[in-house]
DNA sequence: GTCTATATACGGATAGAC
DNA sequence: GTCTATCCGTATATAGAC
């Protein structure tokens, strides 16, 4: 007799085939747009049982948010708090990271924002996104390097808003960049892997800015 | 006697309160979730008189849709062909002009590129973005930096893509950089107005990254 | 746990009076 | 042109059988 173990490697549990069809179905279309059928329809059941596991489609899109970001935070939170690595390195490193992550799960981005705006306070404040940024070493490391001249003395939010806008955007706007470019799928995630060297070294060149 | 030309200027028309209206609520909550009652609110009238008008939501989003899309291109596509400016005036001028503009409608961003995702081909292919970039003398003068060597010989996307990165991903990630920053709205603009020179200068030092 | 059938609510659209 | 009242399809959620 199988245990509860064993069944979520060999084979999904029903639970969570419903939770990886409600992530799928969210991060394309978005709460408002997305439908529980379809949920129902993509995980192989109906709506009536995921009701019964979720009782609401609200509740379920709140447990997959939260897991959703949850692993976003918990993916770069060992990166930005490694006291071995310099501040050039924790670049290299997120950036790399962060293309991979969203070269398998590009809709994340877009899904994630969308609904931050609609939700602004409640989510943000829960996940405690700015206490763990702000205290981690990474941070700290930004703003020595301030402080000893190193780095222009502007707002250190610049520098986040720089590497995040460099890495995330060309996923958000991948509609309009394909098309412009005239890039096929694989063509594009070529100039994503091209951008974990380059990045870093942008970043770098503008650090030194004054 | 108050001829329709003045009215416009003296009092909006019905037809464009409803277009004001609906342009607020699709762009705060996109298509899917925005409704026909709450545009019909926002403009001071009701749900039958807004079907008189544009016969259906999908006609009406249409039609704000496209207003939004080529207000935008409009705006740029000046800039890109200005054949008296450099290329770095071009950019200078490209930052302040599009940060100006999403000051006044941060949300549109997040609005044009999620629906893009749910329609694609359509409207990208019936706006002509592709072809009014590419012949544009801003690119041209791109590729020529590239071949003279004066830039690094990468991709000239990925030059679009950090530019429009800069600029954009700050308005589209407002809600988490807010928190993240402990910023008012108020230090958010100014932050975003020391952009408009912090910008450009940090793309020139990318540019000369090798 | 899982299904079918159904209640209930909501949203878009129209009919028809003024 | 503008309103009120209403229709009808669709979506979520639940009841109840198996």
């Amino acid at each position: 007799m199988k245990s509860k173990e064993s069944q979520t490697v060999i084979d999904p549990t029903t639970e969570e085939k419903i939770r990886i069809a409600a992530r799928k179905v969210f991060t394309q279309k978005g709460y408002g747009a997305a439908r529980t059928r379809d949920i129902a329809q993509e995980a192989g059941i109906n709506i009536a049982l995921l009701n019964y596991y979720f009782r609401s489609k609200e509740k379920l899109f709140e447990i997959i948010m939260l897991e959703s970001m949850q692993g976003f935070i918990h993916s770069i939170s060992g990166v930005l708090n490694d006291e071995q690595t310099s501040l050039q390195e924790k670049i290299q490193i997120l950036v790399s990271n962060y293309i991979d992550m969203l070269t398998i799960q590009p809709n994340l981005p877009l899904f994630v924002l969308s609904e931050l705006r609609s939700n602004p306070q409640e989510l943000i404040l829960k996940l405690n996104f700015k206490e763990k940024l702000i205290h981690s070493h990474f941070f700290v490391q930004l703003q020595q390097a301030i402080q000893e001249g190193k780095i222009p003395p502007i707002h250190p939010l610049h520098f986040i808003m720089n590497i995040m806008g460099m890495i995330i955007f060309p996923f958000i706007g991948s509609p309009i960049l394909k098309n412009i470019g005239d890039l096929e799928e694989k063509t594009f995630n070529e100039l994503m892997q091209q951008r974990k060297i380059l990045i870093p070294k942008w970043i770098e060149a503008m650090m030194n800015v004054k």
